[in-house]
DNA sequence: CCGAATTTTGGTAACGTTCCCATGAATAAT
DNA sequence: ATTATTCATGGGAACGTTACCAAAATTCGG
């Protein structure tokens, strides 16, 4: 029931908790033989260090704060298996908070992890430049902040981790050109993320390129919701303006758009071909399949990871970007 | 940089640290003037109390373990939810690990939990039986396990969160009788899962009642992925048996199973009705939308949450199980 | 076989906080 | 005024561990 500590160990060998403590890291300066029991003793007595009694020395709680901005697309669970792949062989725990996009919750949920005293905050964002103020104010007071997929404006001074959005984009525009789509819509998302920005940039100059272009084509929702891409699938019909072909700012809002046009019976991807941006299953969830630009999430994870532990370690550690490779699929929804 | 602490406000003010404390936690023994001095230089000097220090001191950890079988259906983080409503405005963190369905990675995530020093633990099993004597094990040695979903056997003494899985299934088997089927297949669960028994034998029971019930239609796939979910499918389809309806131990496999069925050109719902059983958005994000048990999820984590909260309080406190109502929603894959 | 060098061990402060006990100051009762 | 009584504060131990320094034990060289 009572935990073993040190000190019992102490005692029961009669021996001083420094040896003891000696034994158990490892030091050189220790007799073999003493290691040797003692060892034994904490195997049989159960013995177990007390990670909190090692936080309060060395001064770190080895707790690693995660915000997300949601959780009902695995799209948050990929990355925070990379996060634990690097995290917890180390010791280190994960907190996890979400922000259902907004703001003001991502706000309280940092200041909940300050409160919890984390070592480093790693975070998705949910609105690029509504909380810039506190991600200051954060590494200010010497918590380090790492930021992927979705990051804040160049002026903050921080790690990230990123796709190349605009490159992937415009192969996927290319892949629908080339099956023969003209007529290709974009559902954008939301204006405060900057990757929305990135993609919407790649849609359209591959578009300027081979004469495509039509702004008609660009729907904005609201959100980035399965609901959003449903309406904007609305909004376009309603538009008439004729359209081929939806590239999705994200695979939630793709799918949300497919199911709607399913439901007037249009034939995917015989009438309207489809394509998102995400790199989670739920892309093959659905029927049919959605062609996707999947981006390697479990290894963002593991990159961010990485860059917040250099920061740990070391807080004057430069700021580093890294930029991932993603992979265009193409599944059923564009053949 | 430096965190400010009780003795910095010590120094700061000239008076002693135990006087600080008192000021900090609100103790009678305090003029009121002091008091008020002391607040005043915490908040101009941003002091913080370290939980680490108190942690060590009341012999907590303040970290609540959690252990799913996967994150990619969003049935984890429902719960997830649930449990942070709770467990967050008290102070608490969840450390979050994923089993991937295997028991020997769930051995490993509660060992690591432990080593953790976590206060308690919330499990959803991947497998009834096999780590039954570490759950007993990780109980006597202090740590209060709650399990919640998929659970163990009665054998073992501690709290439990269900729902009504027998009645519900028997519920939607009458749902499906009342719309006219006759032919109901059903995909079930693992036979390690105690959930899958319960909604089988609500299945059995119906079906008996109406002199519908045929073993032939009963599939029993490897696991409970999408993938196994297509499998049934084939299986089904192989068995040239006939059949008009599927009822499926989750929605994850009715979703598998209606998208072979799909790509085969089968009509859902006219050809073949399906329902699952989750309470996830997933029901409502695929297409045609799913027909299913909706669990309350959100509630089931606060009712887990709660009772490992009355296990920490007092150690002696009884174990409970607490059965939740879950809701049938009728969508366009039954009617 | 003795002093020097080396190895092994013990003692204690420190991390940040609270809590018990003791001390000093102020107030109340006689 | 003088002793009790309350009130306000200070001192120090404790939670479990490590790290530094000192002390003891062992080995080595001559």
């Amino acid at each position: 029931m009572k935990r073993i500590t040190i000190k019992d160990l102490a005692k029961y060998l009669l021996l001083s908790t420094s040896t003891i403590s000696r034994a158990l890291v490892n030091d050189k300066n220790i007799h073999p033989d003493t290691k040797k029991k003692v060892l034994e003793a904490a195997g049989k007595l159960g013995y177990k260090p007390n990670p909190t009694a090692l936080n309060l020395k060395y001064g770190q709680s080895k707790n690693i704060g995660l915000v997300v901005p949601e959780m009902i697309t695995p799209f948050a669970s990929k990355v925070l298996r990379g996060i634990q792949n690097i995290l917890y062989p180390l010791g280190y725990r994960v907190i996890i908070t979400e922000s259902d996009e907004n703001p003001l919750i991502e706000r309280k949920n940092l200041q909940l992890l300050e409160e919890f005293n984390v070592d480093g905050i790693l975070i998705n964002l949910s609105h690029e430049t509504h909380n810039e103020d506190l991600y200051q104010q954060i590494m200010d007071r010497g918590i380090p902040l790492v930021f992927f997929d979705r990051i804040p404006g160049k002026s903050l001074d921080a790690s990230r981790v990123v796709v190349n959005d605009h490159i992937k984009a415009s192969l996927m525009i290319e892949h629908l050109i080339d099956t023969g789509r003209k007529r290709i819509a974009h559902i954008m998302g939301p204006s405060s993320i900057r990757n929305s920005a990135e993609r919407a940039a790649g849609y359209q100059r591959i578009l300027t390129k081979h004469g495509l272009f039509d702004p008609e084509l660009m729907i904005q929702p609201e959100g980035i919701t399965f609901e959003d891409g449903r309406n904007a699938a609305i909004q376009l019909l309603n538009k008439k303006i004729g359209f081929d072909s939806i590239f999705a700012f994200t695979d939630t809002l793709a799918i949300g758009a497919m199911n709607y046009l399913l439901e007037q019976n249009i034939k995917i991807p015989d009438e309207v071909a489809i394509a998102g941006f995400s790199g989670t299953e739920l892309a093959t969830i659905v029927h049919p399949q959605l062609t996707s630009v999947a981006q390697p999430l479990v290894q963002m994870g593991e990159a961010a990871a990485g860059l917040i532990l250099e920061k740990i370690k070391d807080s004057e550690a430069l700021s580093r970007t890294i930029v991932l490779d993603a992979e265009l699929i193409y599944r059923a929804s564009t053949r």
